[in-house]
DNA sequence: GCTAAAGGTTGACGCATCGTCAATGTCAAG
DNA sequence: CTTGACATTGACGATGCGTCAACCTTTAGC
């Protein structure tokens, strides 16, 4: 019992060029070859198959694979391997990440980048306009799709969490505390939290905002009076930026 | 003035192969062609090199490059364009170390991986040989690296925080507290951030480890005599991977 | 003026993994 | 016999140079 070219390429979720191409570089024969050069694969082809792209979902390179498969590596062995590369290139990624932030925040004094990425924050779609006229409409997607991926539970607490940091920010800011004290840079640090919630953003991400956008975060709330609304006006919007500025100036 | 193109190479500290490159392609060509062929750069040229130069060190692609110098693109637009790239690229990175950790674990209940990390963060000379024999050289080399690339203080205060934390084990589970209580939590939880100071290891960096290294990791210490130790002896070890398991179920 | 050492030039292959035509043969159904 | 659907073997493309190869020029020393 065998299969076509075709047949096995819908069977395992891959194209007929790759099974031609793994036909090619030996990682994977079929197991028949028509007079008329057709390739047939039996089922022990299709198991293979499968090990092939179970491997390559993992990263692996197709070498790695034949190894592994011929027997001349042990899988585990070949993860290891793999795995060190792979933490060693996200290092690097995190590098990179970093120094193209600072970068743009040099560059601009970091506002587009923050009034881009905040608007996903906000009421998200209340500004679809402006951004895509400011920021092009795949600026507008790229936002619009995280927001989008959210569970409504999940929208509801991010609007949950900014409206009571809002609130908690707005009256501090009334009650005229000094933006160093306890108070105020607790509450920097939940700011500083609720903006790791956003992932591929500068601000997003296990690590949190980076020391730059922070503060530079903080201006904008000040620059811009749609985000500053939310902190209570033009003197909460300063409060809200001198707590992070020192904030950022302590902790980042 | 102009200059030779090796000249401009080490003054760069680029190839010459890669000045040929951009000429060939474009991105950056010689202010003076010699009737050899020679080529010749002048202050202007070298200028430009350095600015391609340092957008190439933050990963952008050399078309990129070109739109940027062009003045086709704003700097600020190439470089957020860029970095929501990178973020993606990090994101499927984590995505496919976790995937490679979880078959890893999967594959040898962890043991080995544990083990050769763990290493690290013990006396780190003292299995030179057997780490080199067990796992080959380059893994040696991996985890000398790190230890050899922190200064003194931070070697010493890696080794004290691991020894107060031992200690701290070692009387928790003479008291006979219950793994699950706060105070063998609280344990864990230190457990937990000390191993996030191992960078390039499943078990470091921000995210801190895996839910599975974690646990693995509590079995090593019953499994090895060695390790154990560390943690006041048979009866030691086996409180803190209780400790350590209930602490992974509960927050990893 | 000769020679060897440096340094220059233009190709062209290699790398990783297929996607994507292009040109063409084969098979099953009507 | 015709018409699709499916198969085959090339071969280019993409990323950014490293690395020969084969072959001139310039420079410095004798």
């Amino acid at each position: 019992m065998d299969w076509s070219i075709q047949d096995i390429a819908r069977l395992s979720g891959t194209t007929s060029r790759t099974l031609r191409h793994y036909d090619d570089v030996g990682l994977l024969e079929p197991s028949r070859v028509g007079a008329n050069g057709y390739r047939y694969y039996d089922e022990d082809a299709l198991t293979r198959l499968q090990r092939i792209l179970l491997l390559r979902e993992l990263g692996l390179g197709l070498p790695a694979i034949a190894d592994v498969l011929a027997g001349q590596t042990r899988h585990a062995d070949a993860l290891l391997t793999h795995l060190h590369w792979l933490q060693r290139e996200k290092e690097r990624l995190d590098r990179q990440i970093g120094a193209v932030e600072s970068t743009i925040t040099k560059l601009e004094g970091g506002e587009q980048l923050m009034a881009e990425d905040m608007f996903d924050g906000f009421d998200h779609t209340q500004y679809k306009e402006e951004v895509e006229e400011r920021w092009g409409r795949d600026a507008y997607a790229k936002s619009d799709s995280w927001w989008r991926s959210l569970t409504p539970q999940q929208k509801a607490e991010w609007q949950e969490k900014q409206k009571s940091l809002a609130a908690d920010w707005s009256s501090a800011a009334e009650a005229g505390i000094d933006p160093e004290s306890d108070e105020a840079q607790a509450l920097a640090a939940r700011q500083f939290e609720w903006l790791r919630g956003i992932p591929g953003t500068p601000g997003g991400g296990a690590a949190g905002p980076t020391k730059e956008y922070f503060t530079g975060l903080g201006e904008l709330y000040v620059a811009d009076a749609r985000f500053g609304a939310n902190y209570g006006g033009q003197h909460g919007a300063e409060f809200v930026r001198d707590a992070m500025a020192v904030y950022a100036a302590r902790n980042l």
